[in-house]
RNA sequence: GUCCCCUUCGUCUAGUGGCCCAGGACACUGGGUUUUCAUCCCAGCAACAGGGGUUCGACUCCCCUAGGGGACGCCA
């Protein structure tokens, strides 16, 4: 049987480094296999999905040159490719499974299960459904159907023994059923969730090797469940170690940046990229450190992927870019600069905003410093000025950085809004709040105008610099963070 | 809290019972090449979480402890 592997993003946001490593593996072991690599865009959340976000994930990849065999945009023998189009295979499927006794028809109300989640918290349990529609009777459940009841899904799960499945980095992996909660598959709103529609279409898909992340472990019995009601074969499970912050803990945009974009105008080389990511978990047989995709697919051996979390190091991901750069011939490096420097979306922006205060072409340079490239070293004293405290300027960094998070559209006159707006409600002077954002952002007392600096410079890079600037200033403890927390609660709500 | 996963230099890793008083890479330190810087070259620093077993022999196998991480949503 041909191998046939998949990535499946949510397309709620920006694309993550995270998909790319998953996609990565899948592609790399499909095309080792003589297998295809399937793009599925799993937009099964209507309130977070977003047409925009779907256009994004498959532009990222496409830079990375992780293009796909079967995907939405191409089509393929087993579309469609995207949950929302696949939704009759969902609802047969459901009840189906509804039909052999897998599965149930819930009426309990958000506030009855929130009350019970509370409870059993109270108690120290493990929140978890208490099976409180399992007996209702078939007639009961069509009645209150024909009224029009909101209802879901739930997947019946034993109430006691193990489920015990392989995966084929860790071992045999055993979770007692006890702990698997009778998951929703359908929503109200008739929308499968992840558990029934990424089962249901590995199958339909023909999906033979399942590379994801190691979040999904503990949800495993709930698709072992559902294969064996169905009686399908189940895949070879490959759970990849998932990629972590400097602490340790899960990869995150708060403490690194996580988007693909960002790399991608920080200027990193694709191939670059790839190959660092190839060697969080793996490790060439002859511990060469860089190379090809080709070399990759040729010698990658799933069953030697470490399966413990690796720290995202830009540093030596630098490293690895330099080695890249200095190996490419004068003259495609010369093409690929200046495409990254002259395709940049921002240019006409940055155009723009120089316009006013220039008089020759000369005068540039030196004042768009800070946005196309890196920003000078902080001094700690521009950072701080009358009439602020340390712990004003950090707060206000802070409740920069939060106030960006929340922009739809990213745009200078929307930001200039949010961010006046956050001065006010924190009773700050807009001067004086605004003061350590130019300082932080360009490295300079005097920079071009801030909202439009920040537009250009993108979220990312916004935050990334923001977060530098709190550090120098001692950065913030949990305690700290804490009663930030608390604060910028207390101020958005009001 | 419950369950699951993980644990070799600061970081990425090699190592599948003797080849390991643990090898490579990044970072760092020192030196050399270079008009400067970078590159490049050389050298140095630096780890098997702890405790019990099993074994002639354990980084490698088993158990316990500790630490880290993940999951526990009508998010994926």
């Amino acid at each position: 049987m041909s191998v046939r592997t998949r990535v499946a993003p949510s397309p709620t946001g920006t694309p993550h480094l995270g998909t790319a490593y998953i996609a990565l593996f899948n592609k790399a072991y499909a095309e080792q296999q003589g297998g295809d690599f399937i793009l599925r865009i799993e937009d099964s959340d209507t309130v977070r999905s977003s047409k925009q976000s779907e256009v994004d994930i498959l532009d990222a990849l496409k830079w990375l040159d992780l293009d796909w065999d079967e995907g939405p945009d191409i089509g393929g023998s087993r579309g469609p490719y995207r949950v929302s189009e696949r939704l009759t295979h969902y609802e047969a499927h459901a009840n189906e499974l509804i039909q052999a006794g897998g599965a149930f028809t819930c009426f309990c109300s958000q506030e009855r299960l929130d009350e019970l989640r509370r409870e059993q918290q109270r108690q120290g349990e493990t929140p978890k459904y208490d099976g409180h529609c399992l007996a209702l009777s078939e007639s009961e459940v069509q009645r209150r159907i024909d009224e029009g009841e909101s209802h879901v899904v739930r997947l019946r799960v034993p109430d006691s023994g193990d489920c015990t499945f392989t995966d084929r980095i860790r071992g045999e992996i055993t979770i007692p059923w006890q702990q698997v909660d009778m998951q929703v598959l359908v929503k109200s709103d008739g929308f499968p969730t992840y558990h029934l529609c990424a089962t249901v279409d590995d199958h339909l898909m023909g999906i033979t090797h399942i590379l994801r992340g190691e979040e999904w472990i503990s949800s495993c019995p709930k698709h072992v469940l559902i294969y064996d009601y169905f009686g399908w074969q189940f895949q070879e499970l490959f759970h990849l170690p998932l990629l972590r912050n400097k602490d340790q803990s899960k990869m995150s945009k708060r403490k690194n940046p996580t988007g693909i974009n960002y790399y991608r105008d920080r200027g990193y080389l694709p191939e670059a990229l790839l190959n660092y990511l190839a060697t969080m978990g793996w490790s060439m047989p002859d511990e060469s450190e860089q190379f090809s995709y080709a070399q990759l697919t040729e010698k990658l051996d799933l069953t030697r992927i470490s399966p413990r979390g690796p720290v995202f190091d830009v540093e030596k991901l630098d490293w690895l870019n330099g080695c890249y750069i200095r190996d490419l011939p004068d003259e495609e490096l010369r093409t690929r600069f200046s495409s990254w420097a002259g395709n940049s979306a921002n240019l006409e922006k940055i155009v723009s905003m120089l316009k006013e205060r220039t008089e020759r072409f000369d005068q540039v340079l030196t004042q768009v410093d800070y946005l196309i490239g890196e920003r000078k070293p902080i001094d700690k004293e521009d950072l701080m000025q009358p009439p602020l405290s340390e712990e004003d300027v950090v707060k206000i960094l802070d409740f920069a950085a939060r106030t960006l998070e929340c922009i739809t559209t990213w745009r200078s006159d929307e930001i200039g809004v949010a961010l006046r707006h956050t001065a006010e409600i924190c009773d700050y002077k807009v001067r004086d709040f605004v003061a350590p954002l130019f300082v932080a952002l360009s490295g300079r007392k005097v920079a071009l105008p801030l909202f439009d600096s920040i537009e250009v410079l993108g979220l990312e890079l916004t935050r990334a610099r923001l977060r530098s600037a709190i550090d120098i200033l001692g950065g913030i403890s949990n305690k700290k963070l804490k009663r930030l927390d608390k604060e910028w609660t207390t101020l958005t709500q009001s």
